[in-house]
DNA sequence: TGCTAAGCGAGACGGTACGTCCCGTCTTTTA
DNA sequence: TAAAAGACGGGACGTACCGTCTCGCTTAGCA
């Protein structure tokens, strides 16, 4: 039995013999970033990144028990962005939550649509791992910023009270499909959606809570 | 070159030679099926469908250039779900939508996530597969029944005029993406979801005319 | 079941039906030979010559049960070299055996080693392929021509009676075996054949009968 | 890029990773000899001998890029005779010669053709190999061994200086075409051989030194 | 300082699937 | 019937990864 990444970092007891190289590790993982950029995640292999980073699959194997851990773990060292998100402050609650779709939209159309998923799927259970994708790619615009929120029921157009769930919700999920089903995220599209969707759920959204956990990062 | 199912179906010209064998690709299809179940989409193989209905790779390869295809001509040619869908009139724009997203949630329960993915992929191209799902597995509830829609408009509950689409883009993609995420779609999640996003939506969406296309099925 | 070559050969009842196209099956030899050029015998195959041929499998399964059988018929059916052969008659019976060895040497070196064999085997069970390969190819120097057999022995260089067997028995065999194991067959070997083991068996061979068959074509 | 065997047995550079498993190795050339038994030369398959052997095709692969070399490799792998070769000394050449041609036809018989070839060619070029199969099948009958012709001269048969190439050149090569051509290697053939062809060649065979290499181990 | 457990690279190993090719048989249409 | 076309079950090809397992060597940390 061997440990891996998780219970080494937990790990109260001092284990004996040679340490992980951390190093090491980190030439690995971006050896993984290379790959993954040039062959996607269904097309990374152990095989490859052992290859290019001319490390032994064993080595590999002793971190990560699969692809999606070793993958996430990659997307987690990443290099982070050292600068700070550009606020988003258009003047007015339609234009704000369209600059932020595009920015959405514009990061996934980026990635590969596996990996968009995956990432969805592997940061709703890590919270660090949300975090650092917003630091690496910049802000995803898949949350709602308290400023904009702000903003907005400043001038009044949301009630005191409104939820950024609504928009968390559902934009993430609404964009990231049509991009895996091929359909269009163009202007007249992300207009709708603002205008018939987002912004009617965000004024209805003062009356209850939300239940409980948003969506992407 | 040979010549693809989709091809030998529209072409007009007859093809010479010895015809395929419908009833083989039937029973092929079946296994396809069969396996789907017990290995889901990503532990499907070509080899193992070959084994299970006896046939040659190459007959599989002759029909289907990829996984993808070949499970979508299986869910396609599945069997038709003889009975009329069970119309849906609980008395209430709220508790029928309710009662949709339900069925939506269970159908999507039933499947594994990959394939609820795939078939909303290709489904979207194929309405023909499309029509298919809904004979298939019932009515998914990832429509809007016109009946529904026009009863709440009786009630007054909706303006007249009011449009399916907000409905049927949102629904979909949001259930899906919990259940990839493994987030609960328990009562009270839905409840917020039909109260707060898609009554309001709905109310909204008398104004314009939806961009394109709607979701799922 | 059908009717292999042989059969129709011989056959004393005329068949009923649609008779085979001879034409068609010259054109399907034709190419066989190219592609025996092309590939060699072990890398012909009935689906490339049917392929080349523009013919149905069935049509070649039909006329030859084997590879070999096809390969021997197109063989038998190659163009035969309208030329007579070009007599040997330099003066001695030692230069003649050179000039003969030389000969069949030439031959074996065009010819893919395994055709080499292929013929070898075929022709021994079947006159008319040996003459045929004679003629086709030119005197293959695998015979020792009467002439210079006659010539010899007027000159007193053989003793009366002398037989060709033990050349054509050894010449052939040896000069094949040496082609597949990649000896060199140079001049000094070839003399050394000529003088110590050619002459002296062919002086030898006055005394006794030769038991049955001489080798190759 | 990857080592075989040759260059393995060869490499003076100590190669790091896990070496291979000269065990199983050896249980693997034993399946090779084993099917060649059962199913020739022909017949046999990467795939068979992955299967009786239980190992990966890759194992098999990594050893051996051809069919050929593999079953090359069987051979000489092969179980020594622990016992030497039974002398032959029947009194005059002209027995012991029959008594070789006998043994050497017996151990044709015995091995399928394509394999008596197959050993022939390789032979040729690996007189370790060579060594082998005289270890392993017993003496082949192909060599005239030292003491037949020492003999010989002894009693006068032959002209001191013979050389044993003219048999050791004939011999094999005759006997195996003809096996290849099936015909007979009766009494009365192996008699014409010896008192033809046999004898008189080696009786010139002391004027001049045969030019290269001698035949069939 | 020397022991020792683990890390590390390399790569062997049994498996399994890939996608292609050919075998020899069969079924269809057209002549 | 033959012939062209090509489907069909079968099976081998050679390659690629999988995840596990030796090897020989290196390296840290405890004794």
């Amino acid at each position: 039995m061997s440990f891996r990444n998780s219970e080494v970092e937990t790990g109260a007891n001092a284990r004996s013999g040679r340490p992980r190289d951390q190093v090491r590790e980190a030439e690995i993982l971006a050896c993984v970033l290379e790959l993954l950029g040039e062959s996607g995640y269904d097309g990374l292999t152990f095989e490859a990144v052992a290859r290019r980073a001319r490390a032994s699959k064993a080595t590999l194997y002793r971190r990560w028990d699969t692809k999606r851990d070793m993958v996430v773990a990659a997307v987690k060292a990443g290099p982070a962005s050292g600068g700070g998100p550009p606020a988003i402050d258009t003047g007015s609650l339609r234009t704000d939550l369209l600059a932020l779709c595009e920015r959405l939209d514009t990061t996934m159309r980026t990635a590969d649509p596996t990996m968009s998923l995956l990432l969805l799927q592997a940061g709703l259970e890590d919270p660090e791992l949300c975090r650092h994708i917003e630091e690496a790619t910049g802000p995803t615009g898949a949350k709602l910023p308290a400023r904009v929120l702000a903003a907005a029921i400043d001038r009044g157009e949301l009630p005191a009270g409104a939820q950024p769930f609504p928009f968390e919700e559902i934009t993430g999920s609404v964009l990231l499909l049509r991009r895996l089903n091929g359909l269009s995220t163009g202007p007249e599209y992300l207009a709708y959606l603002v205008d018939n969707i987002l912004i009617p759920a965000l004024r209805a959204s003062v009356s209850t809570t939300p239940p409980t956990q948003a969506i992407f990062s």
